[in-house]
DNA sequence: GAGATATGTCGTCTTTGTATGCAATCAGGA
DNA sequence: TCCTGATTGCATACAAAGACGACATATCTC
């Protein structure tokens, strides 16, 4: 998939939940989410790897804040969908509307 | 993600265009038709490797047809979406349906 | 502090995705 | 019939993505 911008299935869902859960979520609110959507636990490792490579493509900004401790637990790295990532998402989309379109009735 | 029944997102997309083509359709055809669909070419080595995965997983049923010469260049081998590969193209369609209700705006 | 809980990182492994190239098959013409 | 080129199937090798689990660090409560 080196052709640039192709998003992997878990990739895919990661950034999808970013979005919805809106700008600067952290790993947690995002494996929250995760879960209430599909019924597969992710690890949370498995969620920052992903999180990290969807940075490295620029398909996320992520940043660290150190120093505040308003609440509690609150976390020190948040991330946010970047235009390339928000892109990328509707290009999937777009790919599997065209390839869903005519199967409704099969595909319930 | 060992959970039985995860689609990665190139084996989605070959599974999707099986279903679209029809029953024992060749990989030759898919190949065409995920260029329809797709921009990207997929080697034809890739296609086949996928197609040998989704047959292990029991997502596709495929057929070898050695003595039938009925026309040029027909293919020897076929494939078809099995049940479990309709069970999981529905599931993958749901759960992206879901995550993108409510976000039809910014999605396009 | 001390223990419990929440959060982030990393090494390692399995699974997917992709390219390359060879072997077999087949059509069509010399 | 025997080349020749195109088509098809597949094995091999490797890169990228996904997953797990152990470890480290913070934070809260007491």
């Amino acid at each position: 998939m080196p052709r640039s911008f192709h998003l992997g299935e878990f990739e895919h869902l990661v950034l999808l939940v970013l979005l919805r859960v809106g700008p600067w979520s952290s790993a947690p609110v995002l494996i929250e989410e995760l879960l209430r959507h599909t019924l597969r636990p992710p690890t949370r490792g498995a969620v920052y790897r992903t999180l990290d490579r969807l940075s490295e493509k620029g398909f996320v900004t992520d940043r660290s804040e150190v120093g505040s401790p308003e609440r509690a637990g609150l976390p020190r790295r948040s991330f946010r969908v970047a235009p390339a990532g928000l892109r990328a998402l509707k290009q999937s989309r777009h790919l599997l509307l065209g390839l869903w379109s005519g199967l409704e009735g099969v595909l319930d």
